[in-house]
DNA sequence: CTTAGTGCAAAACCTTTGCAACTCT
DNA sequence: AGAGTTGCAAAGGTTTTGCACTAAG
């Protein structure tokens, strides 16, 4: 995914969107936090702070239009609300996550291996995979030594 | 698991939970419904259909007082309401969901490989991995033909 | 008996929507 | 100018909670 603002304004010009400050805002809260899974509120909190106002709607319906435009990527981790990351689809492969059930902390990781096993899925079950999400949960290095003391 | 009822008092009284008729009614609709996937509103429907009307909320407390004793397991489908179904782990693995995207079908298919998956994660990661949840995203054998159509 | 469980209604939460005012192109 | 966008407040849907009452062990 290449953020240089020519091409997203492109993306947006394809299909009659506007690039409204508001939707700039908004994006740049994922591009400085490219590593973080941020739920509307958290999006609509950063922005706050940087003194700009924006209605918790327009939040919600920037995500909902950032997702549908493959900008952004919707996940879940079963905490009650939904939350977003930058879709890099230059990164060769999916990423997923390894949930700790301790101390909530996220980690990523490539999932290479995936690929092989959609695909032996697909022929299996006679199902055309387009996407798909995994999670993992456990206990992360650090939980497990504090355990340990 | 095993769902004759006096394993079942044995595990509510190992932890001095009690075994109500509201909770026996409930547990009765995911035996008789093994390979749904129930929300809390569509228990408490079954159940009013069988003339035993229990409260929504009991209903919730109940559906999350089984999955903290392991006999349901929580699942989500992205649909906005969680969702339950009979937690069988004397199956020698888990089953995971290829969720169609244009009917809504869920289809479940045995996840012999995600074990393998796990191990190599867990190594390379330094994450001690306890459960993990799949989900494939795809198009439905039935749906793909009346696409063709 | 005693403690946990139930039912109801209200509250809490996240998310969506209607509508008038506004603004990007 | 005109279509899309915003902000606000209200509504929507799911889940949780407080409390008086009831029932299981």
């Amino acid at each position: 995914m290449n953020f240089d603002l020519s091409s997203l304004r492109q993306k947006f010009k394809d299909r009659d969107y506007k690039l409204t400050p508001q939707r700039q805002f908004i994006l740049q809260v994922f591009i400085d936090n490219r590593d973080k899974h941020l739920s509307a509120e958290d999006v609509h909190n950063i922005v706050r702070q940087q003194a700009n106002d924006i209605g918790l709607a327009t939040v919600y319906r920037t995500l909902e239009l950032l997702s549908e435009l493959e900008i952004l990527q919707k996940i879940d981790f079963g905490d009650g609300r939904s939350r977003y990351e930058i879709n890099e689809t230059n990164r060769p492969h999916h990423h997923h996550h390894l949930i700790c059930l301790t101390c909530g902390r996220v980690i990523e990781f490539a999932d290479d291996l995936m690929e092989d096993l959609e695909n032996i899925i697909a022929q299996n079950s006679n199902f055309s995979i387009v996407d798909h999400q995994v999670k993992f949960y456990g206990y992360c290095q650090e939980c497990r030594k504090k355990c340990d003391d």
